[in-house]
DNA sequence: GCCAACGTTGGC
DNA sequence: GCCAACGTTGGC
């Protein structure tokens, strides 16, 4: 399988670039929407490149980072009075699944959600359309071509 | 603060 | 199985 990229939205008040740059590698749990599931428990491999969106007020690309560890069961989902916790899940037959991700680097300025919508090539990435909500997408290859020279 | 988009829930 | 109501996301 060729290596692949994705692009995981987080807003910073909740986790930023800072806190997995700090933490170095970081479970990417609490996920609780099908389609974000499927592409992390079925399609994301170690090595793939993530693209590490922030949104909320300054909504943009602030870094990168790299899948190290394939799909598990998400342990917060099991945690009574987390608020991930899902009683439906349990862990004889897990709903959820994370995989983990590592820091790569941060991006010396943010890419800009208004400058990817600019730019010619992106149109079709699923973070530039309207009501867009899905937390992991996948990025086509030629997409991450453009975005890498941006993100030099 | 507003509101469009979308996913989920629940009544039928 | 349908679909209206509701809650959440997230840009503006």
């Amino acid at each position: 399988m060729a290596k692949r990229f994705w692009l995981v939205k987080s807003e910073p008040g909740v986790y930023s670039i800072d806190d997995l740059e700090r933490d170095g590698v970081t479970a990417w749990s609490g996920v609780r929407n099908y389609q974000a599931r499927n592409f992390m428990r079925d399609d994301m491999r170690v090595g793939d490149t993530v693209l590490f969106y922030a949104s909320g007020d300054e909504p943009g690309i602030t870094g990168l980072a790299e899948v190290c560890k394939t799909a598990y069961p998400d342990e917060t989902a099991f945690k009574k009075g987390h608020e991930s916790f899902d009683a439906k899940s349990n862990r004889e037959n897990p709903t959820w699944f994370n995989v983990d991700i590592k820091f790569v680097r941060q991006l010396a300025a943010r890419l800009e959600l208004s400058t990817l919508k600019k730019t010619p090539g992106l149109e079709r990435m699923m973070v530039t359309q309207k009501g867009s909500r899905l937390s992991v997408q996948p990025v086509r290859p030629e997409e991450w071509e453009i975005i890498a020279k941006l993100a030099k």
